[in-house]
DNA sequence: TGATATTACGTGCACGCACACATTTTAAAC
DNA sequence: GTTTAAAATGTGTGCGTGCACGTAATATCA
């Protein structure tokens, strides 16, 4: 290990020239700056990242707007979670991250934690945009106060983010069009079903359907593709006998795909014995889409590690802070593609987590 | 941030008597001890890693043993950039890894490198233990000497390691079964074409194998499997000629699993409207892999992110010799599904470190 | 030539922790 | 109650960097 100190005693000068060049705070003669350049490069110099962060040591706020979680609507467990593993790295570092949760179906709590938000005066914002209107006038004041921000799981277009960390949500579907594909035969019919409770990936879930069907344009264009709308849970009777009977007056329907992760709502209400000659396909790992898919009821299920989401939202962030280390205005999470078979293996990360705590 | 400092004036006492709890030395009365600790978890103590780390800075000496790659044969290099990107970020924590590598088909070279090995006197090892009864001798020297190895992709059963960092083999012989089901139909026939250029795995194949029948025998136990032995690569004409014979004698075939990485060399002699009509699954995301995944001819890829089991092998070794943290005996890398639609979006972090460098 | 900017460089402390060593307090032995 | 050993606690230095500040060398100008 080659230390600032060796490049000073080899270039017979003190550490803080070094650090000077290493830092081009200027101050320094060519002639040496130039030794010592060549020495770094020779002795294939690389700081001590331990000691930098530790001698740095800034103390920076770091504020989370997420929507919050609860056991009817689990979705959002998994990159708090990861938010919160990521928060716990990043302590050492001098990052104090502050976690500020709303009702993702009401506008106003939106902008109550948001508020309470601001007040900290946070260095930097993680945030899930989700209320476009809304998102706009808060945009706007994190802008004016210079605070820089980041989208995570929603990619909301338009804005200054300094990235967006999540899926993508049109080649999701191209990949929901081709697994639903691989796994039924030609002159079959296919069927989206829409579900009303997720306002905040409209998007996504529209991108995903014009994936889907951009897919089997190209592909297979013969496909014939119905699509349904699907009120749910308080109608679970009703929603439940129209798809029934949506079914039966198109019998040869033989693949499904639900564009949210609401997949396992819909397989619920779906006759056992039609069930068993349905390919389900569906989006993310919720505990009961994987329930689901152990059952063998759904066949793929398409999962955007929304763990890995939030986890690598705080320390691509931390970095930007800590190292200014500018990330791509857009990394884009894998499309990974779960069955009953895989499940197991995956979200090690995640797993491990829950282990330690 | 809460460090040992404000936990001692809190208590009273010197940092000295903190750390001294903190780390079990002993030498503290029962009383003070129990405030302390009771201030301790009351302020959430937690120790910041940074500053530990660059207290303790050991110097310690890590090796790795791991085939060498070359533009014939690119599987090694994949677990090797792994390695690379393990032995940088560690490097900070005062730990040097040094590299050896050997002819993964000359076991003469597999003890020259070890002696080579073994001479740096290392303070743990990792390695792919490839020769199973040269790699007992090893083993052997490894306790004698009580140094601490972990085995990576190759799963050595009865030896002392530390841990196994890789895949499962049967289990993913049993998501092959599954995928290659899926996208075939009722009455098909398959085929499983054994490769003879990958004696490293051939455990491992066999274990593939293995799963993939299981899979049929549980779920489609009419199913054909056929088996054909592929000689190549120096014999492809041959080997095209057995296989384009064979898939003629069984018209029925609709499905060839390839159980090593080596599913490229498969497919490119296939005649192409035969091929047409076949669906194609088999293992690693090779360069060959990937450019027949694009070009639709293979349909399914399990990649076992060889990248990743490198890069994990360095930091849980790390681990354990720094912060002597004892890691599960097995560490199953996941079993990731590669189609044409989300290869792109697979294997970010090891596109970040070749963009890096 | 001497006073004063200006540039070039050296020094020392801080970050939070680990650990060796010094010092004080308590207990044991006489 | 003194001596001495043992236990309990305090102090100080170093890990490698970053950075503020102090000092030395050189340049500028009268």
């Amino acid at each position: 290990m080659i230390t600032i100190k060796d490049i000073a005693k080899e270039a017979n000068v003190s550490v803080g020239t070094v650090d000077r060049v290493l830092h081009d705070r200027g101050g320094v003669s060519p002639k040496t700056e130039e030794k010592i350049r060549k020495i770094l490069k020779q002795k294939k110099f690389k700081v001590n990242s331990i000691a930098s962060s530790l001698a740095m040591k800034k103390n920076l706020n770091l504020a989370t707007l997420i929507p919050q979680h609860d056991e009817e609507n689990l979705f959002w467990k998994s990159p708090m979670s990861g938010i919160q593993k990521g928060s716990q790295e990043v302590n050492p570092y001098g990052i104090e991250n502050h976690i500020f949760t709303f009702d993702q179906f009401n506008p106003k709590s939106h902008i109550n934690a948001f508020k309470k938000l601001i007040k900290i005066n946070p260095d930097a914002v993680v945030m899930v945009p989700i209320f476009i209107k809304k998102t706009t006038d808060i945009i706007k004041i994190l802008s004016d106060r210079k605070i820089p921000y980041l989208f995570f799981n929603v990619d909301l277009k338009g804005y200054d983010n300094i990235c967006y960390i999540g899926q993508k949500s049109f080649e999701a579907g191209i990949l929901a069009g081709k697994l639903t594909n691989l796994c039924t035969n030609s002159g079959d019919e296919l069927l989206i079903v829409l579900t009303r409770k997720n306002l905040h990936d409209y998007e996504a879930n529209y991108e995903r359907v014009k994936g889907f069907i951009h897919y089997f344009k190209e592909n297979k264009p013969d496909t014939k593709i119905h699509q349904l709308q699907f009120e749910e849970p308080n109608e679970v009777e009703q929603g439940g006998k129209r798809i029934n009977d949506f079914l039966k007056k198109h019998p040869k329907i033989k693949g499904i795909m639900v564009p949210s992760s609401r997949v396992s709502n819909v397989c619920r209400v779906i006759d056992n014995d039609k069930l068993k000659k349905l390919k389900l396909v569906g989006f993310d790992t919720t505990p009961q889409n994987v329930e689901a898919l152990k059952e063998d009821v759904i066949t793929f299920l398409i999962s955007q590690k929304s763990f890995n989401q939030g986890y690598k939202s705080i320390k691509t962030m931390a970095d930007y802070l800590v190292h200014k280390e500018i990330p791509n205005n857009e990394i884009p999470t894998p499309l990974e593609i779960i069955t009953k078979e895989n499940f197991k293996f995956s979200h090690s990360e995640e797993r491990n987590y829950y282990n330690e705590n």
